[in-house]
DNA sequence: TCTGGGGTCCTAGGACCC
DNA sequence: TCTGGGGTCCTAGGACCC
């Protein structure tokens, strides 16, 4: 048996939103949401208040990327339509996203937590995994450690879950938020995990909740108790075994400190939906622009890739991807809009278009191309002779 | 009141190699 | 006439996450 782990998840509290707040506190209190996408700047008005755009005013096919706890309790959540939000919460603020801002709070909160223990994993802009297993302080008290430092560098408030392994510290860092600090360890599954919804699991999305919903099981507690042949039946062999895993608390994933991009991708959903023939200028440019930008991500990332791909949402919603892997890696614009044109002739172009993206893979570091063997192109079967 | 943008990992079939 | 077994790479799609 292996030395039991003290891993954290740590969570930022409503992130965007409570950094908007940071700068306009005269919202604290009120429902606001974060997103739309479009141009809803505050206005200062001479007096020298600030008028806000309203949820009501927003017109376009933006989601919400953040609430407030006063927006989610109006029934407003991160992913939902802004035009459904504004049906719920009509006279909410919205503010648009500014990502530039939220970094510079994402970079300022791990530097603290860093400084109090530096063995940590990025999640994203909003959250991180900590291993404390090497740590000497005490659970509780380290975790509130940590809190304050957040705090002191950011004035934002966080949620801490701290368990034997990733899978328990992601869920019980969500069982006391906004500001709260959980300890779970394996004896308190059955009384504080079993009841949670399956949802709640990192890893059980959307699909899989309503499948194992249909089989009466809508509980992480009934998965532990569920018979592994019927959850095979329906979810194949892997994810049964790792759903019986995860019931039961089993998590053996380390906490990886440094981590290799695996793609770089730019899209954008038009203001509405294209044609290809029709609108075949607009599109053009729109296809061309977003080479560009990947080509400025490649650079200023230095990065070179050799698989080259599309994806299109059509109207329906359905969407579909083609890609292509080239002889030799690139980070050139014009290539990058060669091979995603080929892409694009194969695939469907009947239906209209609401959505178009490029994106590379197969990375290598403009620093060490060499290293990369898989970057080298080999022959194919029949490509040696094609010329005889 | 129709659903953003940027990612990861998994599956599965076919081509091809030894 | 019949027809191995292991491996990698490529492509398409889907589920999921922040």
């Amino acid at each position: 048996m292996a030395e039991t782990r003290r891993i954290a998840h740590l969570d930022m509290d409503a992130f965007y939103a409570s950094v908007e707040l940071l700068r306009y506190p005269e919202l604290r209190g009120q429902a606001v949401v974060i997103g739309g996408g479009a141009r809803h700047q505050p206005v200062l008005l001479p007096d020298g208040t600030r008028q806000f755009s309203r949820l009501r005013d927003y017109v376009g096919r933006g989601v919400v990327t953040t609430s407030t706890y006063e927006a989610r309790a109006l029934g407003v959540f991160s992913a939902m339509g802004t035009m459904k939000a504004a049906a719920l919460a009509p006279d909410a603020v919205l503010l648009p996203t500014d990502f530039d801002s939220y970094r510079r709070l994402s970079r300022l909160f791990k530097a603290a937590v860093a400084e109090i223990a530096p063995h940590i994993e990025d999640r994203g802009i909003d959250e991180i995994y900590i291993d404390l297993s090497e740590h000497p302080e005490e659970t509780r008290a380290l975790a509130l450690r940590i809190k304050q430092a957040v705090r002191d560098a950011t004035g934002l408030s966080c949620s801490i879950g701290v368990a034997p392994n990733k899978l328990l510290a992601k869920i019980c860092s969500e069982l006391d938020k906004p500001d709260g600090v959980t300890i779970v360890s394996y004896e308190d599954i059955p009384s504080r995990v079993w009841p949670l919804a399956v949802r709640k699991v990192n890893g059980i999305g959307p699909k899989a909740d309503a499948k194992l919903a249909a089989l009466g099981i809508t509980t992480v507690g009934q998965v532990a108790a569920a018979d592994e042949a019927l959850l095979q039946e329906h979810f194949g062999l892997n994810y049964a075994s790792w759903l019986k895993r995860v019931a039961h608390g089993q998590d053996e994933r380390a906490v990886v400190t440094s981590h290799e991009p695996k793609s770089i991708s730019r899209e954008t959903t038009f203001e509405r939906d294209l044609h290809a023939k029709h609108d075949r200028v607009a599109l053009s440019e729109i296809f061309t622009r977003l080479c560009q930008r990947l080509g400025e991500d490649l650079a200023r990332k230095r990065y070179v890739g050799r698989t080259v791909g599309i994806k299109l949402r059509y109207s329906d919603f359905s969407r579909a991807t083609r890609d292509v892997t080239l002889p030799l890696p690139t980070a050139d614009a014009a290539a990058i809009r060669r091979a995603a044109g080929e892409c694009l002739r194969r695939v469907p172009l009947d239906q209209r278009l609401r959505l178009l993206g490029v994106k590379i893979s197969a990375l290598s570091s403009m620093d060490d191309p060499g290293l990369d063997l898989s970057a080298t192109p080999r022959p194919r079967q029949g490509e040696l002779f094609a010329d005889l």
